[in-house]
DNA sequence: ATTGTTAGTGAACAGTGTTTACTTTCTGAA
DNA sequence: TTCAGAAAGTAAACACTGTTCACTAACAAT
């Protein structure tokens, strides 16, 4: 407790940590976890493979990481969505649409970020400390967005937000991943003219919400 | 062109085939693609590594055999619910809910089948092929039957049926994706009494379903 | 019987993540 | 300033992986 939490020792463990990252997040962005070897890594950063054990426990760590990083980077941009003060349901397509079109710029992030190595791995529910990860972050905003539609009277009544949360989480996984492992996605048959992608997004986003309207009249 | 099409070397040939390939299902169905290995897979079978190669130009290969094996099951099952006399709402619900809990039971196939080790793998739409693939064939009976939905007034008019197709699709997608790889799917908060699989499965295909209506009156 | 194809193999190649034993370098206190 | 101890870094090995190659043994057909 001398110099409040950083030693000239520990900026500089910090500063190679990140070097190690910054190198493994350009590669793994290409190529995703397949692709990134420690060996190779270890040789890009000029460092010994087994130097590389020396601030990460293993391989898993380290792309943990990538993976929380990167799902910081969608609940920011999700939450800029959010916190907008724009008509319910706008705000609440485009919290989706933003949703895909982030896991769309890194789909070997977004992919890896699920289909962890071994089934079940990470939390997603239940397990103590989703709450806190980024990923129950985001099930947070979701699930307070479908809250206020069913409040405000564009939901229906008698959807549970908790549960709906999932539901509509679930549909746009569905999409991203599909975006993530087939880069043409939405392709049409050759003969039609293509629908463009962020067309597609959009409607979809658009099929989810209705899954929950309120009809009166 | 002497013994139509099965000479007893072939026969023999085709029973060694089948004979790994049951081996293969087996350990892949417990363990996945990365527990499953050329090497443990001859040992089971009393060959060497090197012969596997005899049969299968790659692993690959082989995985891709297994992997279309379930499809062919996923769309037997489907067209089972499809082609029933049933009610359009119900028939369509239970046509979706079937997709999901053929996957739910083969969680290492499904995931495979889709997180193809290099991205893009396999036609998924436009390429050649995809029409007689088994995918191509159960998105088929998919947009068949949201033709009829549209057709009989069920889903609104506007709605283009190969277009609706996919997005419901990549929200069956994203649920069967979700049980894959996390065993526990849809867990609950400890203190909430947890919904059953099941009953999400039919709330999850309700939505996508509402989605689609059509709302007279 | 001889040829040629096929089935099957052991050993090796080129990778992988990871560990161990070792050296060097740096840091913090006497 | 010296000196113990921790930390940084490494070469080499371990235990795997998919795959190929040269080779032998068995079988089919002429």
């Amino acid at each position: 407790m001398t110099v409040a939490t950083s030693s000239p020792a520990e900026r500089r463990r910090n500063k190679i940590r990140a070097r190690i990252l910054s190198a493994a997040e350009s590669v793994f962005a290409r190529e995703g976890a397949e692709g990134l070897s420690i060996r190779r890594l270890a040789e890009n950063i000029d460092y010994s493979p087994a130097a590389i054990y020396k601030y990460f426990s293993s391989k898993d760590e380290l792309v943990d990481e990538l993976k929380e990083t990167f799902f910081e980077l969608i609940l920011e941009n999700v939450h800029l969505i959010a916190d907008r003060s724009a008509p319910f349901a706008e705000r609440a397509r485009e919290c989706l649409a933003t949703y895909i079109r982030v896991a769309a710029d890194k789909p070997y992030h977004y992919a890896a970020a699920f289909a962890g190595e071994s089934v079940s791995t990470g939390p997603v529910d239940n397990e103590p400390g989703f709450e806190e990860s980024k990923k129950g972050q985001a099930f947070n905003v979701l699930r307070n967005m479908i809250a206020e539609g069913v409040e405000i009277g564009a939901f229906r009544t008698e959807i549970d937000p908790s549960l709906a949360a999932k539901s509509v989480w679930a549909s746009m996984h569905g999409l991203a991943m599909m975006i993530a492992h087939i880069p043409t996605y939405p392709a049409l048959k050759s003969g039609q003219p293509a629908m463009a992608r962020e067309a597609f997004i959009e409607f979809h986003a658009d099929q989810v919400i209705r899954g929950m309207e309120a009809h009166h009249g």
